[in-house]
RNA sequence: GGGCGCGUAGCUCAAACGGAUAGAGCAUCGGAUUUCUAAUCCGACGGUUGCAGGUUCGAUUCCUGCCGCGCCUACCA
């Protein structure tokens, strides 16, 4: 409602602004005051028109305020400060909208769109970069589908890459294990963790004898080339492992429809469709002599693309095809991508893999699938999520389809960046692990897979949960062992959710147990408590809390809203049902700018509110049938959006706290 | 060397396209509960927004140059 509002007003304006000086502006700038006494809009319009116009910014303002006339759902418009615009809402019709929860929504594309995100290598258990990645995906898929858009999840399985490689030279060579021990193992509750530690003494293997390296590269080209008992085994590892990432991310509400898988983008020979298309386009191109002879390069991304490609300075190539053939990770993101538009004429086979608790079917890709199975793919709009450190692998993948005349598509490619989650010196200290001098000054400490540091998914959410549970358990220690379990595991999803969506995107989270355990302050529990807190009162008072408002919206009268709404007295309150407007607007700014962070903070914001007016008003030994009766409503309203934001964060609410 | 990003309170972070007095949380100190649960609320303390210029009526935000930090810059993924 408040977006809408917001787009009337500057509709209104731009209109009156052609009408009266023949200008066109492009773009209103629409702000809000520091104060809502002062409004809920300011337009700092007439500064701008002021040099324009050859006219004083508070003369320009007065103009406009005395000439637009009246504006639907707007009190009025006045002149503030040196030239400001203000405007003033009509507290009770947006109070009544929001009662009702009208959404007016400016006509939604619906593409059909596709994430991906998580694409943990199957070799080893996932860590806290990992949940970081997969609650940001997770949390932008429900944002879209909110708005209404046809979102398909996919998570990408790197199954046949060096790091798969690295586990199974561990098995094979370190532990001479045989694929029947192996199997065994993996059954096993935590195999991941298994792995985890496997594939940190696999490069310690590595550097102690440099020659130790050659068994990776004989793994690999047997996992490559399929068909035999060493990529037998990795495939059971992979999976393996990959059933023990969905579980991590299922604790957290984390799903996903289909898993591509790199076996079949090698199998299917998806690359050599894509190979054809690029080398036709002259987007790939042969190196005869020089540094990368032999090899097919691209032209890396972000460099002045009007120079001719076909020659590109050494410095500036990105090897495709290696000089024995081989395609490089980024080829197979090409041709990847190119079937993710539906560009490639080539589609994978698919199987089912993982069935989710509320019966959600996960596929997985596959050279021979089943007969009956969804189609994924072949959308109009994509978004990655994947670590900044890999932007420039994503752009030049995206150049490739631009190269191959694909606009529209790599238009709405968006790679969808973010900083990666180190660990503080304190932290890395606490784990255990020697640092050096130099490392202690640092303020964070990248994690390391392959040396095995780095704090694991799911011990980060075991301590949560355990934390949780004793505070429960003292606090109702009168409810069965279920229910304390059941409200100590929500209450750790929001803490852990919460703390990866409230930082912005590129901000590097300098991991630490004691923010990541806190319950308090600007926290997803601080949140679910103000949730709880509102549920109270309704139990209390005997009253539904999800129906209430529906109930009485039609006995009360608007001039009820706009006395206990009314500037002044009425601010605070008023405050909360503006906040509680802007939900949908905020949803469409945390989209358009691929930034969760600013849904988080709208959520604290509301709680906050809510704690304070909690604190301020006594609603059910309220003496005033009336004024306990909008209190009521105004409780109503606030705890369906705050629970309506959480949800959108993949956070519910404990009956209790 | 080149590319990307960052530098804001003791710490961790905000600040919508450049706008009104740069805001939160944590920490510290002081207060609030006969009440709908204190995982809460209120107050205090805390800032030359890395430095120097420039553009502008107005700069944390845009431009230039420095300083410091991180990441990328492999025939790894």
């Amino acid at each position: 409602m408040y977006g809408h509002l917001q787009r009337q007003l500057a509709e209104r304006v731009r209109q009156f602004i052609a009408r009266a000086h023949n200008l066109e502006l492009a773009h209103i700038v629409i702000e809000q005051p520091p104060q809502v006494e002062l409004g809920e809009y300011a337009l700092p319009l007439a500064f701008e028109l002021a040099k324009k116009l050859r006219k004083p910014p508070r003369s320009i303002a007065e103009e406009i305020v005395g000439g637009i006339g009246k504006i639907d759902g707007f009190e009025g418009l006045e002149v503030a400060g040196a030239g400001y615009i203000n405007a003033r809402l009509n507290r009770a019709e947006l109070a009544q909208a929001v009662l009702s929860d009208r959404q007016p929504r400016a006509g939604v594309v619906a593409r059909k769109t596709l994430v991906e995100h998580s694409s943990i290598n199957p070799n080893k258990a996932a860590h806290v970069g990992h949940l970081r990645n997969a609650i940001l995906g997770d949390t932008f898929v429900r944002l879209l589908r909110l708005t209404g858009r046809q979102v398909d999840v996919q998570n990408y399985i790197d199954n046949t890459g060096v790091q798969v490689a690295d586990v199974v030279v561990g098995f094979l060579y370190l532990e001479k294990k045989s694929r029947l021990d192996i199997e065994q193992l993996s059954k096993q509750a935590r195999f991941d963790y298994y792995c985890w530690d496997l594939y940190a003494r696999v490069s310690e293997w590595y550097e102690a004898d440099q020659s130790h390296r050659e068994a990776r590269i004989e793994v690999l080209r047997a996992i490559e080339a399929g068909q035999n008992e060493t990529a037998n085994i990795a495939e059971l590892i992979s999976l393996a492992v990959l059933r023990r990432h969905l579980e991590t991310m299922d604790r957290l509400h984390i799903e996903y429809d289909f898993l591509p898988r790199e076996s079949e983008i090698l199998h299917l020979n998806f690359w050599d469709a894509a190979f054809r298309k690029l080398t036709a386009a002259g987007v790939l191109v042969y190196q005869s002599e020089g540094k990368n002879q032999g090899c097919w390069v691209m032209r890396r991304a972000g460099l002045d693309s009007r120079a001719d490609r076909r020659e590109i300075r050494e410095e500036d190539q990105k090897v495709i095809v290696r000089s024995n053939g081989t395609v490089g990770y980024v080829g197979k993101d090409i041709a990847y991508h190119l079937w993710k538009f539906g560009l490639l004429g080539r589609d994978f086979g698919y199987r089912k893999f993982y069935l989710y608790a509320n019966q959600h079917q996960c596929w997985i890709s596959s050279t021979q699938g089943e007969p009956d199975h969804p189609h994924f793919g072949s959308v109009q709009e994509i978004y990655n999520v994947i670590d900044a450190r890999q932007a420039e692998a994503q752009n030049t993948v995206i150049e490739a389809l631009r190269e191959l005349g694909y606009k529209q598509q790599a238009d709405h490619y968006t790679h969808f960046s973010y900083e990666m989650v180190a660990l503080t010196p304190r932290c890395a200290a606490e784990l255990g692990y020697e640092l050096s001098a130099e490392d202690k000054m640092r303020s964070h400490i990248e994690v390391s897979g392959r040396k095995g540091f780095g704090v694991k998914a799911d011990d980060l959410i075991d301590r949560l949960i355990a934390s949780a549970r004793k505070e429960v358990d003292s606090r109702h220690p009168q409810l069965t062992l279920d229910e304390r379990a059941s409200i100590a595991n929500q209450i750790a999803v929001g803490a852990l959710r919460y703390f990866m969506l409230k930082y912005t995107k590129p901000s590097v989270i300098a991991f630490d147990f004691k923010e990541a355990l806190s319950f308090e302050g600007e926290t997803g529990p601080y949140a679910q408590y103000a949730v709880v807190r509102a549920t109270n009162i309704f139990r209390k008072a005997g009253l539904d809390a999800e129906h209430f408002g529906a109930e009485v919206r039609h006995n009360i009268a608007s001039s009820e809203f706009s006395q206990y709404l009314a500037a002044g007295a009425g601010n605070e309150i008023w405050e909360l049902w503006l906040a509680s407007a802007k939900t949908t607007y905020v949803v469409e700014q945390a989209i358009a700018s691929t930034e969760p962070a600013y849904v988080a903070k709208h959520a604290f914001q509301l709680a906050q509110l809510f704690n304070n007016f909690y604190h301020c008003h006594h609603i059910l030994s309220e003496p005033d049938e009336a004024r306990k009766r909008f209190l009521l409503v105004t409780v109503a309203v606030v705890r369906r959006e705050l629970i309506r934001v959480l949800s959108a964060m993949g956070i519910s609410v404990p009956p209790v706290m």
